[in-house]
DNA sequence: GCCAACGTTGGC
DNA sequence: GCCAACGTTGGC
């Protein structure tokens, strides 16, 4: 099993909103980055655990753990001209874009800040540490397991 | 709201 | 296929 984190604003979208979406599930939808994509299509297996990570936001943190419970399917909005995450460049019989479902688990006890974590020097590769936009990542098992243990 | 970082685009 | 311009992300 796979151990990921997955951003969001929670203007947009937040670990509450999860919480509360039928099922506490949803489809993850509008990644356009290629290397997120990749992550997604290529290593995201059913039961790996995400952290959600409130991003843009007053306190950027890990907030809460979810987890995949269908690997990448095709985004449908990437063919919907009406959609933000439209894209012209792509097409149903060569689909550029994909998602994956997930579903909530559990909110930390606290939440682990941004601050905390770059100030954490037992977590040195996770690429939110970097000045990276990267809005799909992967988390080490010690990395994941350090931070569960700073949110008790 | 500013701005640095960085991915993407498009002209050549 | 290089690289400048542009757009977006996201912390502060």
């Amino acid at each position: 099993m796979a151990y990921w984190l997955f951003k969001t604003e929670p203007d947009a979208y937040s670990l509450t909103d999860l919480k509360n979406a039928p099922q506490q599930s949803t489809f993850w939808e509008g990644i356009r980055n290629y290397q997120a994509r990749n992550f997604m299509r290529d290593s995201m297996q059913e039961g790996d655990l995400v952290f959600i990570y409130h991003s843009s936001c007053k306190v950027p943190a890990v907030v809460g753990v979810a987890k995949i419970t269908q690997a990448a399917q095709v985004d449908p909005y990437q063919f919907d001209a009406s959609s933000h995450y439209y894209d012209p460049k792509s097409s149903p019989d060569k689909p550029r874009w994909v998602g994956v479902t997930v579903q909530y688990v559990e909110q930390l006890p606290n939440p682990v800040t941004l601050k905390a974590i770059k100030a954490d020097d037992n977590i040195v590769d996770l690429a939110l540490k970097k000045a990276g936009r990267l809005s799909i990542m992967p988390v080490t098992d010690r990395e994941w397991q350090h931070i569960v243990a700073m949110s008790q």
